[in-house]
RNA sequence: GGAGCCUUAGCUCAAUUGGUUAGAGCGCCGCCCUGUCACGGCGGAGGUUGCGGGUUCGAGCCCCGUAGGCUCCGCCA
């Protein structure tokens, strides 16, 4: 550490470096002028100190203090002095002691902030636009020490394991599995595109016929899709590939290592192994892919109970070969109508007709449907309901899958309206196993892969896929789960190019395409692949999670907004002619007449560049 | 592409049924103040109520349009 600036940092100095003569630099978090003495808290991303100026040691030195106002930049030297009795601050870490000072250098004025610093609450596209001063905060510069910390872990564990960093391309090629590419138009070869790469996928299954048998990266990976609160157009993962492993191998090596992070990040121990679900165990039970398990709230199969019952909704869905689930959320018959009627829109947003429910207050159950059931009906219901005073019943009764989506997703609502997740830092871990293999898509009245091409089916599956029995195949796909975050997901893939040419030709994709887009991978697995499989986490999530952050853009430093743009630098941005015609590019968005009629004349130099 | 919520001072918000000069706290500026840590006291500056149109004697408030922000659906192998 240079001695000109600082001999320590902010949040470094204790009782025990009292009478020590110290320098410290930072940013003026808050000033407190007494007229005479003055207080600094002086901040930098390690903490807080008090720096304390008194006329009558350092008169110059208190004059010039004066002038300090909020986030300008200063070095300070003095003397560690214990705080007089009395004024210690244990809020602070640093609050036994204050730094006397005896000299000031003034590094830099600042301007005063759009927004201030030591509170939460700021517009978030404000704090966007000024993410540099947003850093400051003490929260994002811990979330970013955080994430640091998480990489930091993951590269040793993993080193420690065998495993090699081995980067690959970012300038890719483009495939049209899976989500939209960004592009980038090549000048070399005009008319042809790069893309950038969604994940390392195929890099790293050719790293393993390439011998290298353990890898690993912390890779950025693009996608242009729609953004949400925990998703961003580029992104890191964890994506780790392995050769000669099964599917416990990686499961074990992933819990050693998120079990090594949250250790190291969170300073929590996390049993091991995590509880595993199948996929149809997953969807039964809690409607969902990746269950949050922190509170019970379970689909309970009511088919039985219903097969010949007198409510046409419910017999109408079981006839066409649907189900009829309920979940009993417990104590909450005092259920107003507003959320009743909040839980069956948001019930139809997922595809459900409507959303049955019944109160049970009084001792008497209060429904529109209850007239229906007969006797048997309510018994069995009462039993395997563990219907209690209280308690909400809410139903779906349809095609097996809206039925699990849409309970799945009013059980997250009433969990959260009910709050149910009582302790802020229990951490549910579990993986999911056995997804399907393929999906239908109505659409395109085509199968897709579930996960992606290259995955295995479960060896004791390989039969139905022969058969064309193509919706019951399950692959040896996992994904790990965290209190209802898909934290990660992978899978054994196929080695042998047979059984990827099957699978190709499953998913309607011909030999000519296959050869032209798949053309390298499938050479390459001519050429002596070994069995692998491997992973992928998702960095921002894990990080969010263990920060305690709802949104993954608290821990990235300079994330983009809801549309994709960055407040800051203003990018997508347009860029100058003479580049698109280096590129062979012409755009086909025309300015809108009025808008450009009404845009100020542009300078010469842009207006009319010059001629090539 | 769709839905919901939001937009008033630099920030966070208020403003009765549509009614006089749009207020408060914080921040900012000035003066005072020698143990504060959300320091305190006194004074001051700061507003085209996102933008455009409409209804009305009168609009921050009602109506229409539009822009922007966030959340969600679709999308994300």
């Amino acid at each position: 550490m240079s001695a000109l600036y600082r001999t320590h940092h902010c949040g470094q100095l204790r009782a025990a470096d009292a009478g020590q003569v110290v320098s410290l630099a930072g940013w003026v978090a808050s000033r407190r002028d007494h007229g005479g003495v003055i207080f600094i808290d002086l901040r930098d991303r390690a903490g807080l100190t008090q720096v304390v100026f008194r006329p009558e040691e350092a008169a110059a030195v208190a004059q010039q203090a004066h002038a300090l106002r909020s986030e300008d930049v200063i070095s300070v030297r003095g003397r560690v002095a214990k705080r007089l009795v009395g004024t210690e601050n244990t809020r602070l870490a640093t609050g036994e002691i204050e730094l006397v000072a005896d000299a000031l250098t003034i590094l830099n004025k600042a301007d005063t902030p759009p927004f201030p610093l030591d509170a939460e609450a700021a517009n978030e596209d404000l704090r966007l636009a000024h993410r540099y001063l947003d850093l400051r905060r003490p929260r994002m510069a811990r979330n970013l020490q955080t994430r640091h910390r998480v990489v930091k872990t993951v590269r040793d564990y993993l080193d420690d394991h065998g495993f090699l960093e081995i980067e690959t391309p970012i300038l890719s090629k483009s495939t049209p599995e899976g989500a939209r590419d960004f592009l980038v138009p090549s000048r070399l070869q005009p008319g042809s595109w790069y893309a950038l790469p969604q994940a390392p996928q195929q890099y790293k299954q050719l790293l393993m016929v390439g011998g290298l048998d353990k890898y690993f990266q912390i890779a950025k990976c693009f996608r242009d899709e729609d953004l949400r609160a925990d998703r961003q157009p580029e992104f890191t993962q964890i994506d780790i590939e392995a050769s000669f492993v099964e599917r416990d191998d990686i499961l074990q090596l992933v819990e050693g290592m998120l079990a090594a992070v949250f250790k190291a990040a969170r300073g929590v121990e996390v049993p091991l192994p995590f509880p595993r679900l199948t996929y149809d165990e997953a969807m039964n039970r809690y409607g969902s892919d990746k269950p949050d398990t922190r509170f019970g709230l379970e689909l309970v199969d009511l088919s039985d109970v219903f097969a010949l019952s007198q409510f046409k909704v419910f017999a109408g869905a079981l006839s066409s070969g649907g189900v009829v689930k309920a979940i009993n959320a417990k104590g909450f018959a005092g259920v107003t109508t507003g959320q009743i009627e909040e839980l069956t829109k948001m019930a139809q947003s997922y595809g459900a007709k409507g959303l049955a429910f019944i109160k049970v207050e009084n001792g008497e159950w209060k429904s529109p449907i209850v007239k229906f059931f007969s006797a048997q009906e309510k018994a069995a219901l009462t039993e395997k309901l563990g219907i209690a005073e209280g308690d909400l019943l809410l139903f779906g009764a349809d095609k097996r899958e809206t039925v699990c989506e849409v309970l799945g997703r009013i059980r997250l609502r009433v969990a959260e309206i009910l709050k149910l997740v009582t302790d802020p830092a229990r951490l549910d871990f579990l993986w999911v196993t056995d997804f399907p293999l393929l999906a239908f898509n109505a659409e395109e009245n085509k199968w897709d892969a579930v996960h992606h091409p290259f995955t295995r089916p479960l060896a004791e599956d390989v039969e139905l896929l022969k058969q064309g029995e193509l919706g019951k195949v399950r692959a040896a796909a996992y994904d790990v789960v965290l209190n209802g975050f898909e934290i990660g997901g992978g899978s054994i893939r196929i080695h042998e190019p047979e059984l990827q040419a099957q699978m190709f030709s499953v998913l309607g994709i011909s030999a000519e395409q296959q050869a032209k887009q798949f053309g390298h991978i499938l050479k390459a697995f001519s050429f002596g692949a070994p069995p692998h499989g491997g992973i992928a986490l998702g960095v921002d999530r894990i990080v969010m999670l263990i920060c305690g952050e709802t949104s993954i853009r608290d821990v990235m430093a300079f994330p983009k907004n809801n549309r994709g743009q960055d407040l800051m630098s203003q990018s997508p941005s347009e860029v100058e002619p003479k580049q698109l015609r280096e590129l062979a590019l012409q755009s086909t968005v025309r300015q809108a007449p009025a808008a450009a009629a009404a845009a100020p004349p542009r300078p010469a130099a842009t207006a009319a560049p010059a001629a090539p």
